[in-house]
DNA sequence: TTCACACAAAATGGATCCATAATCAAGGGT
DNA sequence: ACCCTTGATTATGGATCCATTTTGTGTGAA
């Protein structure tokens, strides 16, 4: 037989793990990462690490300074305003190119995850469905680096998502259920133009709130 | 003293050499790339090459297998379209980021640039300049995530770009000159919309061009 | 009391060594 | 003659150890 266990990549799974901690929140901005915590926290030795960071570090989620260790970057409103302009243009590519390759169960498992959303969700139980919602809207793209580049926006947008989510709660809540919906049946009819409308009014509505609350900004300005 | 020497990064040196040498097309497509090899070629350890190789297998520069080494991809002829897509939506938000923090000095040595790249060079020469000046176009743009990914996509594509001209040739070297001269004096006027026009044709033209030499993608398609 | 200097502790970067999986070659069987 | 299997070589993944830089603390002097 040739499966079983394809063995985990390796250094990757640690990569993931921390991805999941930082976006999660569990690790917040500016904190400073430690290797050796790391290392006996997942119960291995600090090579794969030191690995994980600076993949990280090249897909942006963390800083690296020399012999100074890594640090999860707290960007400002300026900066988190660009990320969303990047999302308003490449997501909409994304959403054509996979539009082609949807599938029946692809809109079944869109409609479930948004009557999901529709039931009522606490913040982090939205956060994690809307993700789901959006990237699987996208993956049947087959060029992975522009899978690749759409996960790396929502990455580094995830905390302030989530700050934003906190201050604001689910306050017009039926704006997001309808675009989710309008978004579906663009995708049912196979109109590309529509979705990509569609999206980027959802996305543009998204960073237009987002500069509306500038205090979420200020908390970490400088130690 | 606290300068003196900043003592260089360290394995981020071997990344940029093997970039370096990945783009200028010294390390063909479907190359596989041994640690050893490069280590003592580059007089290192085989442990920062192996970091090295990570951060440009993030940035997708290589593609990792795992117990199965790196291995440079070969992208086959949609899969670089939508790369020219992507270069497309995001290089013009680059531009516009970028543009209100231009100074005179860009505006000289864009010009010199062109000068250089007008006098008539060959094609190495040719991809150097107009890599450095279109990334010089961008080099104000005050968000690193957009500026890497825009680098990224420079990256992903540079191969291709090499043999395109291999086969094409300078010719109509005149329409690359003018689309340049154009998005100059759209800068100098600080006119982001012209600016935006003048580069998305620019890229779109070369994409289509590219598209027209399907013969590009077929060597390396299984061995 | 506060600032500065020095020393100690800790964290990162790098190198060598070991285990395991993959590749290649040779030999035997069909 | 060709294909499959088996063993040896090679390359990657991981762990432990050492050097260098940074950081934090404590003591002394102004």
């Amino acid at each position: 037989m040739k499966s079983a266990a394809p063995e985990k990549p390796a250094s990757e799974r640690i990569a993931q793990i921390l991805e999941a901690e930082i976006l999660s929140g569990v690790i917040e901005p500016g904190t400073r990462i430690r290797q050796e915590e790391v290392a006996d926290r997942l119960g291995s030795s600090r090579l794969p690490v030191r690995e994980a960071l600076r993949m990280l570090a090249a897909s942006g989620l963390v800083q690296l300074e020399t012999n100074r260790g890594a640090r999860i970057p707290d960007l400002d409103k300026g900066e988190v305003d660009v990320l969303y302009r990047m999302r308003e243009r490449l997501e909409p590519l994304a959403l054509s190119e996979s539009m082609p390759h949807t599938t029946v169960e692809m809109f079944d498992e869109l409609e479930e995850i948004q009557c999901e959303i529709e039931s009522g969700v606490n913040v982090s139980g939205f956060l994690e469905l809307d993700r789901r919602f959006h990237l699987l809207t996208y993956s049947k793209c087959p060029t992975e680096d522009l899978r690749d580049s759409v996960a790396r926006l929502w990455n580094s947008t995830a905390q302030y998502r989530r700050a934003f989510m906190n201050v604001d709660g689910p306050h017009r809540q039926w704006i997001v259920n309808a675009e989710h919906r309008l978004l579906v049946d663009a995708m049912q009819r196979f109109d590309a133009k529509d979705g990509e409308r569609y999206l980027v009014g959802h996305i543009r509505r998204t960073r237009k709130e987002l500069a509306a609350h500038p205090e979420l900004f200020i908390k970490n300005s400088q130690k």
